[in-house]
DNA sequence: CGTATCGTCAACCATTTGGTTGAATAACGC
DNA sequence: GCGTTATTCAACCAAATGGTTGACGATACG
């Protein structure tokens, strides 16, 4: 059985990758298959594939293979946690979510376009 | 000059790491000495100096020397973008404060008496 | 002054991380 | 059936991470 401090550590360690970060941004879209997952990156399939794996451990995203083709859904409640966690150390202002869509925006460019 | 990335990656790798994230709840108390903070951990002080050098990169905390005392001070404020970029992924409950308190006492004890 | 305390530094070590390649497996399309 | 596409596996590698110890510079105390 995993603890609560080991769930914080899968997803905080999950989320300290820029690449995986960009890949849950991507996920906000639309689901989306491997392959397409890693076209925007200049970097193997097989290490994408190894990301994925990492925020599926993490419970980030789930995987479900039809045909031969996998896709990946994000699961944003597996950041509930580690949002409580943190809200419990100030209260954060309201979430502008035009700010926050620039943001995402300004992000990807810089991880997969640097 | 730090982009909004680097600044993800430091921020959520500093808190990837549980003896950092206790540490952190340590400091929601009260300001602490270097080697109070070390005190509850069964690790070396040179360890835990290492520790708050990630803490203070990633802007989590702050020191400041008096005498030969280093205290160190939370800085709550550098969680923002982090729980910012979250919170871009659903709305998560309203906080629950006490259910907080006791998420934060489990995991100390989890954390500094395993 | 001498000594004890606070904290960091430097060197070292084992493990983990993030990437690579090439081969392997599985499902499609002709 | 056969080539092609989708994805993972295995072996390997360099660099980063998290810890140790012992020496060191500063400050405080008696």
């Amino acid at each position: 059985m995993e603890s609560m401090s080991d769930a914080l550590d899968s997803v905080f360690s999950a989320l300290a990758d820029p690449t995986r970060r960009a890949i849950l941004s991507m996920l906000l879209e639309d689901d989306m298959a491997v392959t397409d997952v890693a076209d925007p990156f200049d970097m193997s399939l097989a290490a994408i594939s190894k990301h994925l794996v990492i925020l599926t451990k993490a419970g980030l995203i789930s995987q479900e293979k039809r045909g031969r083709v996998k896709w990946c859904k994000l699961q944003p409640d597996a950041m509930r946690s580690a949002s409580v966690w943190m809200q419990g150390f100030g209260q954060f202002e309201p979430v502008n979510l035009d700010a926050f869509e620039r943001f995402l925006k300004e992000e990807l460019q810089e991880t997969v376009d640097p």
